[in-house]
RNA sequence: UGGGGCGUGGCCAAGCGGUAAGGCGCGGGACUUUGGAUCCCGUAUUCGGAGGUUCGAAUCCUCCCGCCCCAACCA
């Protein structure tokens, strides 16, 4: 008889990192706690990539009762910036995380890891090499020969701490020494080839200021963090791998003290990869220095700060992420399940709004000359409490181009010559008459409209379309400007067109159904729209009040294309 | 040619010896005071390949193939 099938245990479901937590906190690991934490270097804004890491990170220690803190690796002072400290901290926040007090610096531990570094060199495992770069790179061999020793590897220990203390009084220039873990020249793994522990650096940090000319490099400052704040789980990815066996070198080699609050283990997994877009910091701080684009919270960017203007959502970003799984493998993910789960997401609590981006004048003959009404028209269909709106209604009216066909295929059931549609929230409209332009161009419909159908619920009848308006002694039109081109090109990346170079910002004219000026007034900073069938648009949360500014959020390009090609 | 990883549908991703979850995308349909909304339905005879073990293999073994990472005093 076979075995039924196992239950499928939950706390199994989810991902492999969160197993091994689940796992190490049934053994009793880490005196069953889970502490984890988000480890930014300040050398640039955060990007969605990053969003994958923050939500991985603080989720991971919410779900097992653990905490998260926020840790500045500033390692390197002379890429780090406060700057990028603030902004950082900014965009955690707006994601929704929570550090609360637990925000360090790998800085605040220079004394500590100074110290560790003396005993390091005391126990013999650690030597001032005194070998260019050049040197030591050739005495580290390639990937298929081995290293071999740097003659100042034998150094007596009295010589090396002699060296070390000086190296931090700034007696030596840049270059001149460093030092490095005594460990195995022969290794295959390239990272255990003595790697270097300090470097000597004359550069003012954004932080301790002068106070330091040696800096610790990120394998050694990053264990060592980790185990000072009492890190259990050190999640990072990739091409950390390799490196491994060198974070737990120095977790086993240094003297644990009173300090020294956990052996941490080291977890990696698969960073972000999106399609459509660049990521690359290099990449992005290039358009930002070379003034290609309005700074790192450009909307065209995917950092957060620009995801966040171009009217995403922290809860669709979060949702995107747990959505996109943790796992090991290699990924591009398609940025449509991004644009998904923030139409979803917005879909819920975006304000409607009718707007016309290129007008088709009608005029309704059976509507008197200088006759306005105003139709009650609701906010959100799918959410009563955002209440109405009245849209005022009369003779003129505009239409969007494309929702009349003069020659429609069988299945365009919007306006065409002889044919009725309703117009949203108001009356049902028949074109009588198009009038057309020298070149045959449409320019004008005549049309009535059937007095009885105002409302659609008790109507008597029904059509099958129904069409956006805007009255057009009503509506206002401002230009505004769009940002939509670099975030979404149609170049995934490496070769053929460069992603970055169409840089242009559109520009749009919009015409609502009420002045844009009182739409914008009467919106909040942020407030996102949906302007029926062209997609969401928000107020930029971080212009000038009242600054006629919307970052389109979602890209339809591909849906607007096959929907076209079908009409 | 050294070491470390990874290969499940177009993109992600469950699965952990018992006979291929789920999401996105895509296709079709329904609905209509919008919809690209919403609701239905469909979408891997097969898990990189070939052998082997087993009553039974995506799951175990062997060999092969492919992709990624590593030779910063970057992180």
């Amino acid at each position: 008889m076979p075995e039924p099938p196992t239950a499928v245990d939950p706390a199994r479901s989810q991902d492999f990192i969160r197993d091994i937590i689940a796992e190490d906190l049934r053994a009793g690991r880490h005196a069953s706690r889970v502490h984890t934490r988000f480890p930014p270097e300040p050398n640039g804004y955060l990007h969605i990539g990053h969003a994958k890491s923050i939500c991985l990170n603080f989720g991971v220690a919410a779900e097992f009762g653990g905490l998260c803190n926020l840790r500045f690796d500033d390692t390197n002072p002379t890429k780090e910036d406060v700057e990028y400290v603030d902004s950082i901290q900014a965009d955690v926040r707006w994601l929704g995380f929570d550090w609360s007090s637990r925000m360090f610096y790998a800085s605040d531990y220079f004394e500590q890891m100074f110290l560790y570094a003396e005993q390091l060199i005391q126990d013999e495992k650690a030597y001032v090499d005194s070998l260019s770069a050049d040197q030591i790179r050739e005495y580290r061999g390639s990937l298929t020969a081995p290293g071999k020793d740097s003659p100042y590897r034998a150094r007596r220990i009295e010589e090396n701490l002699d060296l070390f203390r000086r190296m931090r009084a700034g007696e030596f220039p840049d270059g001149t020494h460093v030092l490095r873990a005594k460990i195995d020249m022969a290794s295959p793994n390239i990272n255990m080839r003595d790697p270097t522990l300090y470097r000597i650096r004359h550069a003012p940090h954004h932080r301790t200021g002068d106070a330091w000319c040696i800096y610790p490099t990120y394998d050694y400052a990053h264990p060592l963090s980790d185990a000072l704040e009492g890190i259990t789980h050190s999640l990072c990815t990739l091409e950390f791998e390799d490196h491994r066996p060198l974070y737990d070198w120095v977790v086993e080699n240094v003297r644990h003290d009173a300090a020294f609050r956990s052996r941490p283990q080291q977890i990696e997994f698969a960073r972000l990869n999106l399609n459509f877009t660049v990521m690359s910091k290099r990449k992005l701080l290039a358009l930002v220095e070379q003034g290609l684009v309005r700074g790192w919270s450009d909307p065209r960017l995917p950092t957060i700060a620009g995801i966040r203007r171009r009217g995403y959502t922290p809860e669709a970003v979060r949702d995107f992420c747990t959505r996109i799984g943790v796992a090991k493998k290699e990924n591009v993910i398609d940025v449509a399940l991004l644009e998904h789960t923030v139409r979803e997401d917005l879909n819920r609590r975006a304000q409607r709004a009718l707007a016309v981006l290129q007008p088709l004048r009608v005029e309704i003959d059976n509507v008197p000359e200088g006759h306005v009404e105003y139709v009650d028209a609701v906010n959100n269909p799918e959410n009563p409490s955002a209440g109405h709106r009245t849209i005022p209604f009369s003779r003129v009216l505009y239409i969007e181009r494309e929702d009349f066909m003069e020659n429609p295929p069988k299945k365009f059931f919007r306006l065409s010559p002889g044919n009725e549609v309703r117009l949203r929230y108001a009356y049902i409209l028949k074109c009588e008459q198009v009038v057309k332009d020298a070149d045959g161009v449409p320019i004008e419909l005549r049309c009535t409209i059937d007095r009885g159908s105002l409302n659609g619920e008790t109507a008597s009848r029904r059509v099958k379309g129904t069409i956006h308006w805007v009255s057009a002694a009503h509506a206002s039109d401002a230009e505004v400007r769009l940002y939509d081109r670099l975030f979404r090109s149609d170049d995934p990346g490496e070769g053929g067109r460069d992603p970055l170079s169409d840089l242009n910002p559109d520009s749009l004219r919009v015409l609502t159904g009420c002045k844009v000026e009182e739409m914008l007034a009467g919106a909040s900073a942020g407030a996102t729209f949906q302007f029926e069938r062209q997609g969401y648009f928000t107020v930029d949360p971080d212009s000038a009040p009242g600054a006629p500014v919307f970052n389109r959020t979602v890209t339809l390009k591909d849906t607007w294309a096959r929907i076209s090609q079908r009409s």
